[in-house]
This record gives C-alpha cells, structure tokens and sequence, in this order.
DNA sequence: ATTTGGCGGTAAACCGCTTAACTGAGGTGT
DNA sequence: ACACCTCAGTTAAGCGGTTTACCGCCAAAT
C-alpha cells in the first residue's frame, strides 16, 4: 500500500505537507503542489480513508439508517437512497444503506463505532425513538420525514396538504362528488404513528371536508391483497363512488384490479388516482395508473443536503416541504352519471381520528 | 469518547489485556476477564471501529456492490440486501449497500480507501469488468451470479438449468405443448452480457428442445410496458401457444395484462408462468401469478457467508446453484383445447444465439 | 535444588493520517 | 538598519486500537 509518507518523499516534501495539499487546509506553492501531485500519480496514491478517519474524527461516510424490517424497501425507497447517494458523491462524501431496527438499538450501535459523520433517517414515525438515540450520540442527522414535535430537527419531507389538496382539485375539477380515500391501515402496530399514512389522512379530512365533500376512509394494509379487498369493500358500502383516491402505491395496483375483477370499468366507471407512487409502479397496472409522483429524487438530494450542510457547518437548510406532483396516466376521467344525493356514501365512513 | 485506555485504567489492566479479551486473541483468567467486563459495562465502552481497522487492516465491514444505476433496486434485490445483512451480522460483520457502476471505477475508488474488507458483486455480467478490479486490489470477494470463466471464484447463482427444467415440465406435465418464453432483451447493451437472462435463455432452448417442444423466444425489455407489448405480439403471431414462460419480473406483470386486456382469460385460454419473482410481486397481478420463486434469500445468505469464509480464512464455500422453487398462483392451468399440430407456432421464432 | 516451560500480563512500536506549534527565509514599515 | 510580519514548510504529538516482544511467576521435570 502506497501511504502518504511514500508520496512525500519521492516529492521531497514532508508528509505534512501533502496532507495540506490534499485537504487544501493550508496554502502550497505552484511549484511544491506540482511535485506532489507528480508523485501521487506516479505512485497511483489513495488516501486511507481509515487513517483520516481516525486522525481526523470525520469518516466522510454518512448511513442512510433504513428500517428495513418494518418497511419493505420498494421503488419509491431505491430513488430516495439513489438520489442521495448521489448528492452525497457530489460533496465527496459516501452514502452507504444501513439497515437498522426501529427502536434504535442497531441504530446505537452503528454510533457507536465512530463510523459515520452523520445519519439520514429514513421512514421516520411521529414518534421516533431513534432521533432520542441520535441526539444523545451527539450525531448529526437529518430527517426524510418528521416527527411530531420538530423543535429545530433538520428535515424535509413530502407537502401532504397541498399534495392531497392538488388531488382532490383535480377529481372535484372533473365533476367528482363522491370520493374514497384507501388509506393506511393505522390499527396496524407498524404503521400507527407512521406520519405519512397520518398526515395523508388528516390531509384527507380537511380538504374533503372543505370542499363539502363526504369524507369516506377505508383502511388498507401496504399490499396489493389488502387494496382488492379495499376495492370490493368500496363497491359494497358506498356504490355511489366515482372516484377512489389510494396511499399506498401497493394497494393501489390492488384497487384497480380489484375494481376490474368486479366488472368495472376504470375509469369510465370509477377513476383510481394514486397518491405517493413512483411511475414505474404506475405502469404495472393496466389502464396505467394517474398518480402524484413521489418527489423522491427531490426529497433524497434535500435530505442528504441538509445533513452535509450540518456537517460542513454550513448554514443550515430550513425545513422543506416538498408536494407530490400529479402525474398523467389514464386512470382518471369525469364520472360517467350526474352525482347522486350527496351524503348517500357516508355510511360506513370510518370515524375521524383525534 | 470512553476509550479502551479508561476501561484498562478502572480495571487495573493494561489496555493490551483488554484488548485480547476482547479478540480473544490471548487467554485471561477469569477474575480478571471479570473485572474488565465489569469496567466496560459500568463505562459504557465500545470500541471504536475505525481505530481497531487502522490497526488491523480489518474493518469488519462488507459492501455490497450494486449496479445503481444499470439496474433498478427491486423487490428481488432488496430480498437479497436484506437476507445478506442479516448473515453478515451474525459473524460480527457490517455489510452495507455501496452504489457503484457497472465499469468499475466507482468500485475501485471504494476499494483503494482500506474501508471494506470484502466486497459481494450483485448483478453480475458474464464478463465483468468490476472483477479485475477487485482482484487488482487484491480483495476478497464473493459474486451473486457468475462470469462465464470462473477459474476458483467465490460464487453462488441461481440454478437456471434447474429452474427452467422444473418450469417447463410444469407446464409439460399439464399438457401444453406449445409454449413460448418471453425472454430478456439481449440487445439492450445494459444487458446484452447480463447472466440470467443469457443463461435461463440458454437453458431453455435445451430443455424445450429435449421435450420436443417448438422453441419460441420472444426478447422484452424489463418493464411492464414491455411486457404487454411482448404479449401482443405472442398472440399476433403465435395464436397456438398456450402457456407463456415469462423471465423479468415486472415483464411478467405486463404480460398478464396485456392478455387479458386483449380479451384472453388467464389462465383458461392461456397460462403465464413467472421465472425468478418474489411473492409480493406475484400477488400484483389479478389472477395472482404462478412463479418458480427466487431464491433471493438463500442466496444473499451464502452470498455473504461465501465471502465471511474467505475474510476469516475458513474453508471455502464451493459454489452453489440454488434453483427457483414453483409457488402457487392462479395463472397456470392445462390448456383448454387439445393441442394443435406441433410447429405450428414456429413462425417467427428467434433465431438461436450462438 | 535447579532448570524448563507454560501462562497471564505488560510495554511499546506501530497503523496512516491530521494538526497545532514551530522554523526560517523573505518582504515591509519606520 | 532593525524589529515585525507573512507565509511555505517542517516537526512531532496524537487519534484508539492491535500485536510483537518480553517478563516474572509457579508447577512440573530432571
């Protein structure tokens, strides 16, 4: 292994002085920096990353903390790691996948280590046990997601209010009066306190009921099993539906076909807008799916970003609240019938959470 | 920071001794392994990962290398993330996932910078450039997939022979005599040289042929959308078939929707079988898809414990074939009308690759 | 009783790099 | 002409472990 101590020498300069060099912390002339970087290309230098590390106390790696026993690690969750892996290379940092349990145990142990300047959480709930773990670590981090009670935690996370409202808009723009939210399923231990299922759903509630809509909240699991049986629930409780809008980007694939099976047209029947969904799932389906496109991409380049600004001492990122775009597909039309007496949906509703 | 330097002071030893307590690297009487353990704990200690790799040249942390951007982090992947994750931890090893491309040169920055011990290559071509790389560096390694010269590489794969034979006798057990495979699209230069679609091509030329089947090919890219295009033309021109092996997974969706969508019942009028899927994948179609199931988690499982054998000088693992295993569905039937003549179907089949 | 050897434990030299403190050769201001 | 800066470079002390000698002690062997 060629170390810096070979570079000096065949440059004939101290090793100190590569390493200023090469971290630019203190100025070196024309000349010398020539010499060396000479040296380091004919030696085929690297720098360990672990020596630094250690001298240093900056690893220049940050973990993307993903729960990855909780959470299936679906599209939507590759482009968050992929876009921030990325943003990350750019500002010479790695970004590694790191998966940890969601009480935070895995998570303090990564800590622990010295091994990572910072973490990226993923899948955050309202309530996270693990930001206590970061904090008291003493770890830099940054939320994909929020808890809660934010005083001052860096994060970014997806805009459900105007992303539901954008949705309901586009379905009360074309004539829909009788709507459907297939939510989350939050008596599943998993997923009660998980924020985008619940923010989602208030989102739901106070927009519809803005609008002077029916609110109807069907509960559903993540899978495309769960969004048939949604489907067919629908059909039975409230017929009068023209227009079903879905979380989960699973179940939404089981809407339609559940829709399907059940010898309804989508969308001249029924229109399916998925909300939260990637568009290659959004192909999957047959008439394929319209959708609001989880920003992703967006959301792994802010989250990313604001950890570094952290760790760069940087001026910190404010909070950011990015909304899911709609996304055309041709799962949404105007209802085929003049709406029925409104209201006529309602039975069945679930009731409204605190 | 509690260092090894405290706990060694508050258990009057010095800092060698608890160092080879905790490698287990020298035997320590029992009161004094006590008085240490007793230290650490009351300390809080742990030892500082990034120290111990300078100092031993070991880390203790595995990569896994994946194709970020050549391939899509699917349902499949994140099975053999997870399930090597897990086996890694059991040996008191990390194993993350490193983002890199297909040429190599983001491996071998990673690579020259001393941080991973071991690297597991996912998504493996036949003639992969990322394999010099690591031998260069002189890093053990292990391949999930294979080249096509494996002269003593550390390997597990998929038995494609197997799967495919167990398919098509399947398929040939209920009757259908003319079948195609929608397979992967060789010509895209991502995948010209891509193992599993090369191999379970290969492979069921030769076993279609061994049954005396009528070998139909059909090239399709990995996208749902291809998929259905695929189905279209199967139908179009090879009207006979009957049962459709499809190998990508999301092709797979697209298949069945495409014929429904053209009018066809599955599996009544024709039966669809899934090469290489997960379940959860499985269940997004309507009629639930049939699959031969990948063996992702067996694999990302010895893929690791292949490598971790390595890394602690063991015995080698030998290379291992694990073939994918039917799964129930609802898309596989016997066909509906008694075969028409053999050959009939042969129309416009792929000419056989070399 | 003396030698031998096994054994629990210690001292100290690294591992490759960062960084504070220091040096010494110019250029400046007065 | 002298003290005073500036500025490129150097020296050396760590960072928190691992690991190789080496040491002293006690039991068994001679």
């Amino acid at each position: 292994m060629v170390t810096m101590r070979d570079v000096a020498q065949r440059a004939g300069v101290s090793i100190a002085t590569v390493s200023f060099l090469l971290n630019d912390t203190k100025p070196v002339t024309a000349a010398t920096r020539a010499r060396i970087e000479q040296a380091m290309l004919e030696l085929g230098y690297r720098r360990n990353v672990v020596a630094r590390a250690l001298a240093s106390k900056r690893t220049h790696i940050v973990a993307m903390a993903y729960p990855a026993l909780e959470h299936r690690f679906g599209m939507s969750t590759a482009e968050f790691f992929t876009s921030a892996a990325e943003a990350a290379r750019k500002q010479d940092y790695h970004l590694v996948l790191w998966p940890v349990g969601n009480d935070g145990v895995e998570l303090r142990e990564l800590l622990g280590q010295g091994l990572v300047d910072g973490v990226v959480l993923m899948e955050v709930q309202l309530d996270d046990p693990r930001i206590d773990v970061l904090r008291q670590a003493g770890t830099p981090f940054s939320l994909i997601g929020r808890t809660t009670e934010l005083d001052g935690l860096s994060h970014v996370d997806i805009d459900f209010d105007t992303t539901v409202e954008d949705a309901v808009k586009h379905l009360y723009d074309l004539g829909h009066r009788e709507l459907v939210l297939i939510s989350g399923d939050l008596d599943d231990p998993r997923f009660h306190a998980y924020g985008p299922w619940v923010r989602t759903e208030e989102a739901y509630r106070r927009v519809a009921a803005s609008y002077g809509l029916p609110v109807v909240v069907v509960p559903c699991s993540d899978t495309t099993q769960a969004g048939k049986a949604a489907a067919e629930h629908v059909l039975a409780e409230h017929p009068g539906t023209t227009a079903i809008l879905v979380l989960n980007e699973y179940a939404a694939l089981g809407v339609v076909s559940g829709l399907k099976r059940a010898g309804h047209d989508v969308p001249a029947d029924i229109s399916v807008l998925s909300l939260l969904m990637v568009p290659e799932t959004a192909a999957m389906t047959d008439p394929e799916l319209t959708m609001m496109r989880t920003p992703g991409p967006e959301l792994g380049q802010l989250g990313t970003e604001a950890l570094l600004r952290q760790l760069e001492g940087d001026a910190p990122l404010p909070p950011q609240l990015v909304p899911a775009k709609l996304f055309p597909g041709a799962t949404v039309a105007g209802p085929r019938a003049p709406r029925p007496k409104a209201g006529a949906g309602r039975r069945g509703a679930r009731k409204a959470r605190s």
